[in-house]
DNA sequence: GACTAAGCGAGACGGTACGTCAAGTCTTGTC
DNA sequence: GACAAGACTTGACGTACCGTCTCGCTTAGTC
């Protein structure tokens, strides 16, 4: 009845709580069963949330997961890569710590649903790619090597990052038993002083 | 009254007409639809067939992905690397092959499909790498290129071919654009003489 | 700082834009949907009001169709039953005026609303055969119809208009097709000399 | 993929235990909670079945009332009206065991609900009539009445039955202490001896 | 040639989850 | 403090599939 002519509008706002408590649920959740079995309704009841809460603020279960990446909920935020000069052991040392993901109970199914989710989702897949900094540290790690004469001058500095994530996929999909240990013999290899 | 020893069991035996309407229609569905979005009762009901056919000869949405793809119903079976002395040639040519799927009309969305199916069961990603051949025809060609010093004789080949491989599916799912075009970087990359 | 001892509270009083935009839009929902279907939501959405302010002054659905009809809103208030010494004309003029309502494009379904929420919340029904004014005009119509001599002595008279009103629901619950007909015959053997 | 000659279709057929279940619940449901507050999901959970068992089979909440009326499950079937040649006996006898429901614990709050679910649904409406024997076998014992000179040649019998059922049901929506009281004397002055 | 036993199309069944709607309560900011 | 707006939890809606289980055939051996 009230006209308001205030230019935005009155009432409630999003509650901080709930939507902590579904990223929470939707994080321990994915974890614990990965992304099938993952469920809205089961979401909603881990949270303790209506379901249409969920559904008021996320369009799928897609973005549920690709908001938990960019919030470091299902594996850290922005792997960095060092740098010592050493082309190969700061690039090894980024290795370690995504291949330290699947050292986790459940890092091989993790690793699997989130590929999963991400072809299901393209916001997932480029979450992804970016938590795990493949394309900006990664990319610029060997861009630095480069200049430090350390790789080839024609590298392609963010295909190589594709290349060593999509090796770990790949690797994670056909259930190879030493995934930590091809990488780093690949990683050697692509990185070597030519 | 007294059991019969005999091997094999009265009755009809499977109908090869049910397997191939069954396995069509999984084809059928899975490409224009994608992988979720198939259903056991849609394929039941596209082949003519009762659920329960289905089940009696797969125990999973995925083994029937599987099984269309050592048929060759989703992508070619068995994609051959040539010899013909050039190493970064042959290559190109399978890589143009394989490539080829992405060109088709849901090309993009049957790659990720296959992702998604292989993500969730194990034997659809070997019969996926096994399809593209990625472990026999690649690797074997390149150990060739090492013997004819065409490839430094370290390179790790089955590796190689992983990394390809995981590369088009990295791109993939996070859709970029021209694929083709930076696989084809990718591969001059790794397969230039050093 | 200091309370004030006044007797009249702070604030704005209750808004009488509001009341009435809700009791119409009330009125115009059930009219043109029927009980079920109405929905407190709809009504605060087609009254551009909140629903807090339907939920502060009405506890229910219910006690908004029975101040609809004490409003008249949904049928006219107070049906009455003229005198002209002829009792079966008098009681077949209000029971025309009564049968009007089911003539109205969606009067059946108007009454059967109607039934429905009596049957649901007890004031709906107090205020039904109040406004149809059963109880206070017809009876005492009968009851001087006694002191005329043109009913029985012992006829009960309150009675008598519940069985009138009961009949058209009867036939209106059942769908009869000729409700008015019907009921003129009835009347015209109830209210017959004796 | 077999072709089937066969003029009915083969496959299971439908479960007498599924449609006993579900109908003992319904009633077992709608008489403990009236029909607001009757859900097909409360149905379902109480009858040990399937949500979807239940809308393959009815199309809606009223229909399970109206099957529920004519098993006898709510309300006895075909009240019959005795013929022991006194005519306001006989209906008396019907009269009292229809109002026998009232007296029953959640009597009053059955019949409302009933109407309830008569108002909403077609077929309940007539299923209800045609349970308590209005248009049948009272209608047919008031004909028999006039046949024996005990009731005017021209009472419109078929609107008497409605009178009173309906008479009933106004008293029931008004919250009527007496009812009882009430309609055995509207039906001793409709009965009466002209 | 009759008898069996399995395969088969069909689809009913008890479930789980879907995505939507509305209930009634609560919160925010405006008047 | 009433109000419009609308977020919140709850719970039911009606639908889609799951995987299992009859049915009433058809058919391929075995006796």
């Amino acid at each position: 009845m009230n006209e308001q002519a205030s230019g935005h509008r009155a009432g409630p706002v999003r509650s901080a709580a709930a939507r902590d408590a579904i990223l929470a649920a939707t994080a321990r959740l994915f974890q614990g069963q990965g992304y099938d079995h993952l469920t809205i309704e089961g979401i909603a009841k881990e949270a303790g949330v209506g379901k249409q809460t969920i559904y008021r603020w996320w369009p799928s279960r897609g973005a549920l997961i690709a908001e938990c990446l960019t919030d470091g909920r299902l594996i850290p935020i922005d792997f960095d890569v060092p740098y010592s000069g050493d082309l190969l052991r700061d690039v090894e040392e980024w290795l370690g710590s995504v291949l330290a993901i699947l050292e986790t109970p459940h890092g091989a199914m993790l690793l699997r649903s989130l590929v999963a989710a991400a072809a299901e989702d393209a916001e997932v897949g480029d979450h992804l790619s970016a938590s795990l900094g493949v394309d900006r540290h990664l990319a610029e790690r060997l861009a630095a090597g480069i200049r430090d004469g350390q790789l080839a001058a024609d590298a392609p500095v963010e295909l190589l990052g594709h290349a060593v994530l999509g090796t770990i996929i790949v690797q994670s999909l056909t259930r190879r038993p030493d995934v930590a240990g091809a990488l780093r013999e690949l990683v050697r290899y692509l990185v070597a002083a030519r």
